[in-house]
DNA sequence: ATGAAAGCGCTAACAC
DNA sequence: GTGTTAGCGCTTTCAT
């Protein structure tokens, strides 16, 4: 037998033509049964497997999609990835992962990668369009993130709304002094997780004081080091609400360093409800997000795109967050 | 302008032929600089990106490579890719991201993809060949896990040396009662994490009840579990080595849930130092693998067979691992 | 229902 | 140094 069998060599075998091969393999009417079925035994037989470049070639589609994040070595992205994976092997797409490390000419990179064939679209969710510009009408869904004025469909939950309800837990169980850890600015993202903290604040007529926000940006060592800061203030907080888990747990491994106790002395609130944040000491109350869910729905809407359908991009997919309530708040001390 | 250049468009404005084009855009010694520089100019102008299907078909070669885990989810496995990632591109190549969920299906579909070239080469990281056989001579690298007896090239790091590391610093600062929660068994790196702990128990005279050794699945849930287990026994051990550090964080977390002390009454260690462990409370006592050195390595492997060179299969690469010891381990209470 | 043939965009002989 | 040409393996008209 050949290398590897193409449709002609089981053509030859079957005393067919090509193209009646072809037909038979994709499943087109066209063909009697018995000859599909012929054909299709002596496919499997041979181990047949058609050459993904000479089809995509042909119909000028990879049947691939692109997911773009800006630093695969993030745990939070891999449920997505997931949600992802699953809709689009149920289609019949591949999945290809993207990783920018916010580098600008990986992000175009990966754009151009749509107009070589070697993806059909995409799903973005570094929250940046490569500078070059002239990536409207492309089949590109943004998720997670945001971003503004490009035209393109967005999946995503409400960060204000999510962050607001955080805040307002710990409002509700007697904290007045609760401070806030960011994410890197002026990102669309930390900018709604912050503006969410400052609404549950002034609807409680609660200060901020302006040493009572600090930004980091999203890892572990900065939610230890904006801690610090917190800490060495007149008046330290009593409760921290963080803009994401990692940082949670930089805050809290501090605390402790520090002596105080989580939540005896300190309470704290992450965002992500990352998988181990149910077994961190204490284990961590935070908000979660439908990640799965977040991919699994980009992913429809990517499909939806590539079949040709219109779809209206001024509204974004909004999609429900849950406060989980776990060990790390409690009222603070009398 | 067309909606998609091709080197066509490129020639005909240049006033050469395709041949040309081409050779001047893989940088050909036969095109005179003259004319290379007035196509590059061109090609630069026209946006003009070569069609990767069109080419994968002429030189039979996809210039990507597949990354096969068990379960994207695992944060483990993130570090490698991207070493694996970085080195791939150096090297021109895309990496594609495989993950079987333990699915011999999926195991199967992945090696398909190396015949119907969608990938050049694979680097395995699922311990397991699929079922069906017949994948000698392929160019795949095995990382991290082994399979025996399948004359694949393996980069991995000596497991049973590590274990019996951590062991031995266990009984070293007091510990007689050991126990070990392991991966699931019969795969060769459980066996072999497990082989280094009784060799440790072994060489320090120290007894090794079957009570003692509990089969979990690298999870968390696993960890909590085999940990609920180990304490019902009459007498239960004052030190635990566990398998991975998802399922240490797991026992850790029921230890507290079942009011012992981590270190005070029960030591725990890990294996493979997650980002998080050090931040964990206590934090963790592990065993750190070089994991972006592994998948760097893997890659150079790759890379090496895929140009064509003789590899020898008989001797793994072992890579070096690094005990940290941290605040999950202490000498028993007199 | 089946076959013949064109051609997707590119590279690599082979000519000159 | 450059052009001509023949495919890579597949799908898809257009005939029959």
């Amino acid at each position: 037998m050949r290398e590897r069998p193409k449709i002609k060599d089981i053509a030859e075998r079957a005393g067919v033509s090509v193209a009646t091969v072809s037909r038979a393999l994709s499943d087109s009417a066209l063909v009697t049964a018995e000859t599909r079925q012929r054909i299709l035994d002596l496919a499997r037989e041979l181990n047949y497997r058609p050459n993904v470049s000479a089809r995509s070639l042909r119909t000028r589609r990879s049947m691939s999609v692109l997911l773009v994040v800006r630093d695969v070595g993030n745990p939070f992205y891999l449920d997505i990835l997931k949600g992802v994976e699953a809709t689009a092997r149920e289609a019949g797409y591949s999945v290809l992962m993207g990783n920018t490390e916010s580098d600008p000419a990986r992000e175009t990179e990966y754009f151009n990668m749509l107009r070589d064939g070697h993806a059909d679209g995409m799903i973005l969710m570094t929250g940046k369009l490569p500078p070059a510009g002239g990536w409207s009408h492309l089949p590109v869904v943004v998720a997670l993130e945001m971003i503004e004025g490009a035209g393109l469909p967005h999946v995503q939950v409400d960060n204000i709304g999510a962050a607001r309800e955080a805040v307002e837990h710990l409002i509700s169980i007697g904290h007045r002094r609760i401070a806030h850890i960011s994410g890197p600015l002026p990102e669309l993202m930390s900018l709604h997780r912050r503006e969410g903290y400052r609404e549950a604040m002034r609807n409680a007529g609660l200060d901020v004081p302006e040493s009572y926000e600090v930004r980091g940006n999203y890892l572990l060592e900065s939610g230890q080091e904006c801690c610090r800061k917190l800490f060495t203030l007149p008046e330290p907080p009593t409760a921290l609400f963080v803009a994401n888990d990692e940082m949670a747990y930089g805050a809290a491994y501090e605390l402790r360093r520090m002596g105080h106790d989580v939540p005896g002395d300190v309470s704290v609130v992450g965002f992500d409800d990352l998988y181990l944040s149910k077994a961190f000491y204490p284990p961590l109350t935070t908000v979660s997000q439908p990640r799965a869910e977040i991919g699994h729905v980009a992913m429809e809407l990517l499909l939806k795109i590539l079949s040709g359908a219109e779809i209206d991009c001024d509204e974004p997919i909004i999609l429900p967050t849950v406060l989980h309530i776990r060990g790390s708040t409690a009222p603070p001390r009398q």
